[in-house]
DNA sequence: CCGGGGATTATCT
DNA sequence: GATAATCCCCGGC
């Protein structure tokens, strides 16, 4: 039987291990009772307020980014150029802000149900390659927002995350990160070499 | 194969 | 009014 990851995987105070840590882990949603599964391959760490990227910096806290400070394993759907969905799950302690951006998974289960989600074709290795493109084939939208990755709803399993080696994880600075200073040189994304669904190498 | 730019809108300043 | 944790298409080499 497959196995639930506990909240006390996300409790952790280490954001950046724990995104580490995530890949190989299975990603679920069971939207409207049609289930959606992949494993993770790749995430990004946002840690606390003095990460520039972060939109908990400095401790800013609007509506949009309420969702960061709350309890681990929470749910946090933000959309990006205004076309775009992300899907972030949060850690650490309630009031501290921190997250992890799922970027890819390598899809397992529910391929029909992506391919009309996103309007490509199964075989399409675009279908959940991209923060953008994982959240329209798992169908993830703001309704998610505030759920807890425990439910059944939206949940992750350990999948072959404790199978994975040190040698197959890749390492490098986030992608897409744009006027944060050095903070954008930081080596907070994780990925699994040679997997197909990852997306591209940073660009600049 | 690679780089540039447009799409599109909630949120922040 | 400007920005943004992206994607896709198109043109050029």
């Amino acid at each position: 039987m497959p196995q639930k990851i506990p909240k006390s995987f996300y409790v952790r105070e280490d954001v950046v291990t724990i995104a580490k840590e995530l890949l190989g882990a299975t990603l679920v949603t069971n939207i409207g009772g049609i289930l959606s599964s992949g494993k993770i391959v790749e995430t990004e760490a946002y840690a606390a307020i003095n990460d520039r990227s972060s939109h908990a910096y400095m401790g800013r806290r609007t509506e949009r980014n309420e969702m960061m400070y709350a309890a681990a394993g929470t749910v946090y759907v933000y959309l990006c150029y205004g076309v775009h969905k992300m899907i972030n799950i949060i850690t650490n302690r309630i009031d501290v802000p921190e997250a992890i951006l799922i970027r890819a998974v390598e899809p397992l289960q529910g391929l029909e149900t992506m391919a009309i989600r996103t309007g490509k074709d199964a075989s399409d290795p675009t279908l959940t390659k991209g923060p953008g493109n994982l959240t329209t084939a798992f169908g993830i939208t703001k309704a998610l927002q505030g759920e807890v990755v425990f439910g059944k709803t939206i949940f992750t399993l350990e999948g072959e995350m404790k199978k994975i080696l040190q040698e197959e994880i890749g390492i490098s600075k986030r992608i897409g990160i744009d006027g944060a200073g050095e903070d954008a040189l930081l080596p907070y994304r994780f990925y699994l070499k040679n997997n197909k669904y990852v997306s591209a190498w940073p660009r600049k």
